[in-house]
DNA sequence: GTCTATATTATGATAGAC
DNA sequence: GTCTATCATAATATAGAC
């Protein structure tokens, strides 16, 4: 692996443990056995190097939701899953954890964050409409609000989980939307 | 104004503004018009004058979800009046949006973000349980699952407000909500 | 209680050798 | 491309006068 793979590695391991003000050069020097010259050498500065790495982040994080959100089988089936998929729920999520740091701060930082949860939207949106047209959801329900809705319950999910040390937020929350949406009892 | 107190609201509004990384002690002392005696007279440092400044947020924050959610009343509306509850949605939550920067990495002043949002988690539960007594709600829902559900929902739609630079958000989520659990058309 | 001056360490970046 | 040495500035805290 190339010095430059290295310092991307270790930027994008850092932003997730402790967000982007707290990751410092040498921080991310240190966990890639790396010196200022190859940090400088590749990238203008922190701020250059953190694009980079949450690019990839985003990519990485985009082709799991896609070979899900994407997949064959019924949409109901996958949107569940979305909602039930395995999370690390104390560490936060990968881009959503930076949101308060960098969105607006700075514009540049901000674009790949926004392009992540514009595409993922998407995907959810998609995946509604599909279950819309299938039955499993009911016609009525706006597709886009709906799929920023799932995207905030989960992100949500993050916040609290942290806020409060807990574990099972995540599963409290597909639960009660699941039920909400794919009907408990008496529907 | 005392110069405590002086320092303790400079810290509230750039623990809100910046984050609490981002905010050092020379920003609160020029924007408290203090000096670093007053700093250090009143608190042992930072970190203690940050908690302090959360525990008022924490508080004020509680006294007008309290005034809102435990009021006389309807339960529904109460509930969607939580939800429709006009937000600086771009700014963040002013407990939630340090979640990630301070909860896990330091006990103390995790308490009062934890405190805050356990309290609030009760207030929405007991409003759920009415709504159930009084038939506006499904009495087989889980109470304490959609309380966490209400209160992650809220906290995402800040999340993505910021991470997309979007005032939109929180309407999109109350609608989509509100016709989850209060039915749309055909319930 | 409040101020100014000072100390210490960390941050973010540059310079120049190899 | 990579390294070590160095730098200017900011962060956090202390000392001591008033």
């Amino acid at each position: 692996m190339s010095k430059k793979e290295a310092l991307i590695d270790a930027t994008k391991q850092l932003l997730w443990e402790k967000g982007y003000e707290a990751t410092s050069p040498r921080d991310i020097q240190a966990l890639s056995a790396t010196g200022q010259g190859s940090f400088y050498h590749h990238f203008d500065g922190k701020k250059d190097l953190a694009i980079a790495a949450l690019e990839e982040i985003s990519r990485e994080m985009l082709d799991i939701m896609r070979d899900n959100l994407a997949a064959k089988g019924p949409a109901q089936q996958r949107l569940e899953s979305y909602l039930c998929k395995p999370r690390e729920s104390l560490k936060g999520c990968r881009v959503g954890r930076l949101a308060n740091e960098i969105s607006m701060q700075d514009p540049q930082l901000g674009q790949p964050m926004r392009a992540y949860f514009e595409e993922l939207t998407e995907l959810l949106k998609h995946a509604i409409r599909e279950a819309q047209e299938d039955g499993s959801l009911p016609a009525h329900l706006d597709a886009g609000d709906l799929a920023t809705t799932l995207l905030a319950v989960v992100q949500g999910g993050f916040v609290l989980s942290r806020a409060q040390d807990r574990t099972d937020i995540h599963q409290s929350i597909a639960r009660s939307m699941i039920n909400l949406l794919f009907g408990g009892e008496a529907r």
